[in-house]
RNA sequence: CGGGACGUAGCGCAGUUUGGUAGCGCGCUUGGUUCGGGACCAAGAGGUCGCGGGUUCAAAUCCCGCCGUCCCGACCA
């Protein structure tokens, strides 16, 4: 495969530098994914999607175990399937790709859209499915025994976004959306809140992510949607990041695809509706929560490579010896469920490799060389634990060396991972609570966000142009109103507007955002 | 879609002002010496200079158009 130059700071911008940048460098060192042919699109390389599916894998589990199945629903939607609902078809109206013709032909050596191949109606793309979804769900539900209807799928949407940035926001995507039906409100309303802890739970527990629940402002909701609720991440740079929506729809697909039931007591009504989802988007949240200047930092819970191992010899008789031991010490840890990498490459030097799997994320490293025979331990080093807390680059990049006897440091590695796993929660949670602050005056709002900002707890009570007003003068968003058990100690109650002095009933998030 | 910058070997860049037919570093291949934090020596391979047109005896270089990327705005669930 061939290597990025290895020279220098590793072609990674430090992060104080230029946070966008980084992310980029980061994503490209750490071999994530790249820009195609396309534009917008981009091509998720190997190790991208490794991280990608085993999000999958733990959502999916998830699913499953809140009694969801998956199917699977068309690319294509008529056009007149997506005007159905008003506030929706307005809502995606400005990002549809539409396909308007079937058939190519050649003329003079080129290949041209055949003209006569045009389609009586024309497909969008579907930038979401719900209406194609609720109009196959019409002819599955007649009674209320048919309810609740839980299906999810896995796919790829397109919004033709005027501004891409990889895995953030591209033209095409890949998530997950969850489409459910249900006879009563409060069962569609318990769906809604039940999906947004499942995804709350995903991200603490597996991501390592912090996140915020709570509901979004009318003018952030979901098109079409009655109320929206999500889950707000915070990135190192301060800005938050939606990493996840479920959204309560009350009767609005129901009715514009005249999808309804027969209760218990034989009358007919509108099923009530749900959608949530997840996508990509989670890789970034992922770069931007813990990577650091060397590359990608990734939980232990989401690393396609737990644990890599670099032999150490001079020559062939040490070569031999230090294989053998490094295959066995391999064959045990994935014995124990562990994916491990032996890097047996040869004309490397050992740095370079440690560098290489650092900006790849992998959280341990195991180094097996002749002193290590001798004395029957290994080397074990953390991705993200420094030798010492240094000043110099050098110093940055030097991680703490543990030798542990073999034995001890094959039992460790998984209280090891599950350490790590922890830690980087802690870590974010700590940055969180650092760039977080109560905040009441416009003064000390705007200069919060001078200082580079993050999660302003401040109380509101304004319009939605006022709103706006924030955006403009601060390009702050309301990133969430928190549900009543996100809200910390010193958050609490009830006070005045910080634009507009009106009395409101609790505090919401205001961030720059992603 | 507006403003700016950029596009030359896999990656990073020089060369463009002043036109003369392409170079450097890293990576890659082969051989040797190396190997506990990014090795060294030697010999090699690799380029429609983003795409299309124009000017010219001659274009990476000048002109026009287009495409793409990045940054800033607008837009955005």
């Amino acid at each position: 495969m061939t290597q990025p130059n290895l020279t220098k700071n590793d072609g990674i911008t430090p992060r104080s530098q230029d946070y966008s940048q980084w992310y980029l460098d980061v994503i490209k060192r750490a071999d994530l994914a790249e820009h195609s042919a396309v534009r917008g699109c981009m091509v998720i390389k190997p190790h991208g999607y490794a991280i990608w599916e085993k999000m999958q894998r733990e959502l999916d589990d998830r699913f499953k175990a809140t009694g969801h199945v998956n199917a699977y629903f068309p690319l294509f939607i008529p056009l007149s399937y997506l005007t159905r609902e008003e506030k929706h078809a307005a809502g995606f109206a400005k990002e549809c790709a539409v396909v308007t013709h079937h058939r190519l032909k050649s003329i003079d050596g080129k290949v041209v859209v055949d003209p006569e191949s045009k389609l009586e109606e024309p497909l969008v793309i579907r930038p979401t499915s719900e209406t194609i979804i609720w109009d196959t769900y019409k002819g599955w539900i007649q009674s209320y025994r048919d309810l609740p209807l839980l299906i999810n799928q896995w796919a790829n949407v397109v919004r033709w976004e005027m501004r891409t940035r990889l895995f953030l926001r591209t033209a095409e995507f890949l998530w997950q959306e969850g489409h459910t039906a249900h006879a009563t409100e409060k069962e569609a309303l318990e769906e809604t809140y039940r999906m947004l802890d499942v995804y709350a739970d995903f991200a603490e527990n597996i991501m390592a992510v912090p996140v915020i629940r709570g509901k979004k402002t009318p003018g952030e909701r979901f098109a079409g949607a009655l109320e929206t609720l999500c889950i707000e991440g915070m990135m190192q740079d301060g800005k938050a990041l939606q990493m996840g929506t479920s959204h309560y729809l009350g009767q609005n697909f129901a009715k514009s695809s005249d999808v309804t039931f027969l209760n218990a007591a034989g009358q007919r009504e509108y099923v009530y509706a749900t959608s949530w989802g997840v996508s990509t988007r989670l890789v970034g949240a992922l770069i931007m929560t813990h990577s650091d200047d060397t590359g990608l930092i990734l939980p232990p819970k989401l690393a396609p490579i737990h644990v890599v191992i670099v032999p150490i010899f001079k020559n062939d008789a040490e070569k031999i010896k230090v294989l053998e031991e490094a295959g066995k010490v391999a064959g045990e840890l994935k014995a124990q469920g562990l994916v491990v990498k032996l890097d047996d490459r040869e004309g490397i030097m050992p740095g370079a490799k440690y560098y290489e799997w650092e900006a790849k994320g992998v959280p341990v490293r195991i180094e097996i060389g002749p002193k290590d025979l001798e004395k029957g331990s290994l080397c074990l080093v953390r991705r993200f634990v420094l030798e010492k807390e240094g000043e110099t680059e050098q110093e940055q990049r030097k991680r703490k060396k543990t030798f542990v006897p073999c034995a001890e440091a094959l039992a460790g590695i998984k209280p090891l991972l599950d350490t790590m796993q922890r830690e980087l929660l802690e870590r974010a949670h700590l940055l969180r609570t650092k760039r977080s602050r109560v905040i009441n005056s416009l003064a000390e709002f705007e200069q919060f966000f001078k200082d580079g900002g993050g999660f302003a707890w401040v109380h509101w009570a304004g319009t939605h142009e006022q709103e706006e007003e924030m955006a403009k003068r601060f390009e702050t968003t309301i990133r969430c109103i928190p549900l009543p058990d996100q809200i910390p100690a010193d958050a609490h109650g009830t006070g005045s507007c910080i634009l507009t002095g009106q009395p409101s009933a609790q505090r919401v998030v205001m961030a720059r955002a992603y």
